[in-house]
DNA sequence: GCCGGTCGTCGAAGCGCTTCGACACTCTCC
DNA sequence: GGAGAGTGTCGAAGCGCTTCGACGACCGGC
């Protein structure tokens, strides 16, 4: 590991092949006799040789790595985010490529950036809004993107995400199925809304489809992420709606405090107050009572995105929407 | 940014200079002529180069890239691991590098990967545990690398924290300086106390020494993490101790839990008991009240991880241990 | 027994950049 | 006015890899 490394002539020579058989036998891009792939690898194995990155990207014009943008706004809730990131590497890795963070505080210069430098392949890009500066660019570059999440105009990109309308009304279902007939959404903080984020809207919209649908009673919210203004929207929601039975509550952060705010507020759940969160399934599970909840499937989502991206990559076609359809694992709260 | 991407060499043909010369006025290595600088300087605007990373990284042997390993395992609270993600990504780009993320998953075989085949120039690993088994690889390694956090033989490794002694220690003497003289430390899962992670044990420390040094009554006891165990751990306590009148949290995923179990149990914050916090400060502003705390200054703390591993890059010299200065915010909760 | 067709391997030409030595100037100073 | 010391620029040699065309060796078919 020290010194010099050991490059892909060494190798040869340590062989008794040209450099040119050591890259066949290790891209495979052409028949090599057993008995000759054999005593290259073993040479590798005994020179402990790793091919050099900057000199088969300039070769190969292929980094082998795929950029991850990642937002770090207000309201965006952080764990999910993090799995996402995760996912999107062990994906990546499976595929063998690495992933570069970017953080979207360089804007699309960085984006720009590491696409017309050859760093990385692909890009994949979280967390996109419905009007995204960095949507244009995307569709003038050369790399393939993906995104999670759609802006409002999709047409000509890939996207992938779990689909949130079809999560809010499953809730509705749920709740419906239980003979709920009086029951509220309480989604993203108001500022989540204003910069026009596709997920809660989407999830707003298939709550209110659902509850018409249903001919039940129902109230969207925003819904803030201090415990105090949580347990205000909760009692005035109470205020308000003496009969309300059911809510959907679709907020990480605040999933929390609204039970402990209704603890306060002495109902029972889900004696008093049903209840069903769409988060991930740690979050429900770790809940008290545990939550009957839709889960952001964000390993599948990551997984899914960076298949895509793998695709295109490839030359494949791939299809401009995925939608993944939602799961609900009934628990203790309804 | 679509067909073929302009070289250097096409530059260096628009501004009529040689090759050489356009890789002078970017590196500024050699003196180039305010003439000349200029007339290369609006070539690379007016054709929209981009230096190919691989092409630089294969002649420089410096890739501008360094590898961020983050764990992702249970019991550390993602959102302050964003923090120190993001800051790292940051004040990475302030020294012209990128940040390749790694996962522990692929364990040290990633670690070794991206070092070996020169897809990063150095490493930047979070979440290190008491024994760990990336230390003696980072030691063979030739690329210099930064931890953030203390392996249990630390010595010529470089390592960067928060001093968490001395957040314990600072806690306890705030509570102190009010007047409380029974208190308790209520810290990490004990799963984080078995697999030996620093940050807890040294909290633990200095709080311990510190009520000694105070002549204090106080008790460390781990805390887990849903509400229910927290309610149950706290009712103890409480039984147990019914003088204890100041309390310290140091786990953010629980901290909300513990407002909780004590609004749930009558008492007051401050007035029954006071509450300071070791936890970002956003979620110390956003409880209820807001909280005393000590901060962890993950931007910080990046940041300085970044600026080590630089100054190893270039060759300098920096010290084994940075331990930053805990600082405390007095709020509403003492 | 000869021809065409794989199969397995080699050598060499780049990929786009950095860096080293060389060289032509221009100053400066005695 | 010539030696010595900078300046500013150039050309060329790699960096370590992939890939293309070439070319023996070997195969089966007539």
């Amino acid at each position: 590991m020290s010194g010099r490394a050991v490059t892909i002539s060494e190798v040869a020579k340590h062989a008794g092949v040209a450099v040119s058989t050591v890259s066949y036998v290790l891209s495979g891009k052409r028949t090599i006799s057993a008995d000759t792939r054999r005593r290259v690898l073993d040479s590798i194995n005994a020179l402990g040789y790793h091919p050099n990155a900057g000199a088969r990207a300039l070769a190969s014009r292929r980094s082998n790595v795929i950029a991850l943008v990642l937002p770090l706004r207000a309201g965006m809730h952080v764990p999910v985010l993090m799995r996402f990131a995760s996912a999107v590497v062990t994906a990546a890795r499976r595929f063998d490529h690495d992933v570069l963070l970017l953080t979207a505080d360089e804007g699309t210069a960085g984006i720009r950036r590491v696409a017309a430098s050859a760093l990385v392949d692909a890009l994949v890009l979280m967390d996109v809004e419905l009007d995204d500066r960095r949507v244009p660019l995307l569709r003038e570059l050369a790399e393939p993107s993906v995104l999670i999440g759609f802006p409002a105009e999709p047409a000509g990109l890939t996207c992938v995400d779990l689909d949130f309308a079809a999560a809010g009304a499953r809730c509705v279902e749920h709740l419906a199925e239980r003979g709920h007939d009086e029951i509220a959404l309480l989604g993203a903080p108001s500022v989540v809304y204003e910069r026009g984020t596709g997920f809660a809207r989407r999830t707003r919209e298939g709550f209110v489809e659902a509850v018409d649908a249903h001919g039940l009673k129902g109230v969207a919210l925003a819904c803030e992420e201090t415990f105090d203004e949580v347990y205000e929207t909760v009692r005035d929601l109470l205020l308000d709606q003496p009969g309300l039975s059911g809510l959907v509550v679709h907020n990480e952060a605040a999933v929390g405090h609204v039970l402990a705010a209704l603890r306060q507020l002495d109902r029972r759940v889900p004696h008093d107050v049903a209840v069903v969160a769409i988060c991930p399934d740690d979050v429900a599970e770790r809940a008290s009572p545990p939550l009957t909840s839709v889960l952001i499937p964000a390993e599948e989502v990551g997984r899914e995105a960076v298949r895509l991206v793998m695709d295109k990559l490839e030359g494949r076609v791939v299809p401009d929407s995925t939608l993944l359809t939602p799961q609900l694992a009934v628990r203790a709260s309804t």
